[in-house]
DNA sequence: CACAGTATCTTGCGTTGCAAGGTACTTACC
DNA sequence: GGTAAGTACCTTGCAACGCAAGATACTGTG
């Protein structure tokens, strides 16, 4: 899959996920490669950026086995912006799609 | 406009508009510009990108006035990388919007 | 004890878009 | 003639982001 297609697009789609639960950063690597493949070293990044942007806050939750899992959970701050960046990213979509069917005049 | 939505996707638009006509450069960027926000800094470098790897030829004509139009016209390789690229595109944006919609299991 | 699985985190790298700047030609205005 | 604006090309250095690779730490199994 092309790396570049993801970049920024992760941001948006780890902010819908916690929009419907709050999740652990290795629960959100397995759910979002569901879909798109995602590593790692980029979601916990991702997560702590998140944090200091103030969209999301954090607690720590015990785990049968393993270490204990740091959940995270959207703000408000979080839903304005996953609500932003939907509206931006199905805009963005729609455009590069009209360019693609070759309706190159916005006045269409 | 996320700046970070648009990596790897103007490369797709620019073989896309050049799958219809061949273009300049400075053309390129005003046809892109109707739907998407692009500046000379990124088609000069990204056009010369696609002719080292063979997508496209270029050829010189005069225009009356101002400078020499250098046009770009596809390759077949770069005819096929347009297809390809756009299958990727689309199957990217639909995993993408299954995301952003809750649909979170790929089995769905 | 060693290993696999769960779970977190960091470092350095590669790719890409952009702002800013430069070049060169033509037309329009003073 | 000189100056500005428009057309058209190009380059350099920067910033953002995703990733591979590696480190850490805990639990359960053989």
């Amino acid at each position: 899959m092309n790396i570049q297609f993801k970049k920024g697009v992760l941001e948006i789609c780890v902010l819908s996920v916690l929009a419907h639960k709050d999740c652990y950063g290795y629960e959100l690597v397995n759910e979002i490669s569901k879909r798109i493949d995602i590593s790692e070293g980029t979601i916990y990044p991702l997560l702590h950026r998140l944090k200091d942007e103030g969209h999301v806050t954090t607690y720590l939750q015990e785990s049968a086995g393993g270490a204990p899992r740091k959940y995270y959970r959207l703000t408000e701050s979080g839903r304005k912006e996953e609500h932003e960046q939907k509206e931006e990213w199905m805009q963005f979509c729609a455009s590069v799609n009209a360019l693609l069917e070759g309706k190159n005049h916005a006045a269409d």
